[in-house]
DNA sequence: TCAGAAAATGACCGGTAGTCATAAAAATGG
DNA sequence: CCATTTTTATGACTACCGGTCATTTTCTGA
């Protein structure tokens, strides 16, 4: 067992070193203008070597998905053991998710691939799609067990079913930082020109009318 | 001047013709697997044509994106007009925006396209880039307008500044209809799976903790 | 040491966005 | 009405890229 456990090991460092690779390329150029024989190039490897690893272009960049949301969920997993009202929870969890998009946005753009991806039926089915939904399903863990101490401990109220508010402040959440984002991105909406106040004032606004929408 | 004009009209509705093959090609496959020679022989022109007309392939996707933009604006404007308080007019909205989503989805996509393309400044300036940012402004310039009759009905708190508010509920209501759409579509997210309630008990909760956010 | 298995490679293929030399059509004007 | 110029249309062609696969290289275990 030690010997295939070896093999094992140097496959996933090698798949690790490609999306290595992947990931500058990709956040340097953009997905599409990244090609495959870049990556190949960058992680010294022929082209087809990568396709030993990975099915597709769209595989290595939900790779590189994989990768970022974990790194958020480490980071939401820690706002949850940290001594703090259930309400005042979803609110640092909002604060965190925007500010991993702003500290990460080539992980925020994977996001949006694969989101897009899915919605529009484009992938099929394999490891990584799956290993993708478990990575969202666990963030969304996160705010609906914050909602649920929230509830028992009378910070939020309890007319509403946790899961359902969860998708609810999960969608809202991502509608917003989503224009927040925009709005910092050099070429961005001629539509949040005029608008004045910073990144900071708008995600408080919304936390505080979320805040005060699901405040018992 | 009369020629001139006429031969304006010819073009526009050349334009316009394009633009009815692409949306049917593009509905039909979605926007990557539809090539310009498929849009081509709808239209019943030479490919290079098409390239009289549009500068790319995206371009004439922007230009989908535009058309349906227009519908929903008309559409929001209506609501504006009708015999409201601006908080009912700020809920019709999302509800209107929800509709529209679910009977036009190939819009919504191109929607998504236009705003991704543009967060990572992929497209170059256009005169269809201009057009689609000023649709965007239009849509935006009602809720605001919404936000301000509630303000002034006494509906809505007047705490926050109405643009600020705009921006927000913009923000939010895309995200929760995007995880809505998603539910919807064939192979949506498993994270969404165990979650029993409908579309509409998902909108009438977010509109109201929005409502509940907002309201004086 | 060597045969057979496993992994790596890059030349090659199919397909598509976009170009451009050429042709057709339309406008001009005498 | 025809000749000439200008405008518009065309599709064969090019460049490029994701993905494949026959061949080569490396590894493994007896």
């Amino acid at each position: 067992m030690e010997k295939l456990s070896r093999k094992e090991r140097d496959r996933i460092s090698r798949e690790e070193y490609i999306v290595d690779a992947a990931e500058e390329v990709i956040s340097e150029k953009g997905f599409d203008a990244a090609t495959m024989d870049e990556i190949a190039e960058k992680a010294e490897v022929g082209k087809g070597t990568l396709y030993l690893h990975f099915n597709s272009k769209s595989a290595i960049y939900l790779a590189i998905s994989v990768r970022g949301g974990k790194i958020l969920n480490q980071k939401m997993s820690q706002v949850l053991s940290r001594d703090l009202s259930g309400l005042e929870m979803i609110e640092e969890m909002g604060y965190t998710y925007l500010q991993f998009i702003q500290q990460n946005p080539h992980y925020y753009r994977a996001f949006n691939f694969f989101e897009n991806a899915l919605s529009e039926n484009k992938l099929t089915e394999s490891s990584l799609v799956d290993e993708c939904e478990q990575v969202g399903m666990e963030a969304m863990t996160y705010a609906v067990r914050a909602l649920q101490i929230g509830m028992q401990d009378g910070t939020i109220k309890d007319t509403f079913d946790p899961k359902e508010l969860g998708v609810i402040f999960w969608g809202a959440s991502r509608g917003v930082v989503q224009v927040a984002y925009m709005k910092e991105s050099r070429r961005h909406m001629k539509v949040l020109d005029d608008v004045t106040f910073s990144l900071e004032t708008l995600i408080k606004g919304f936390i505080e009318i979320i805040g005060s929408g699901i405040k018992k």
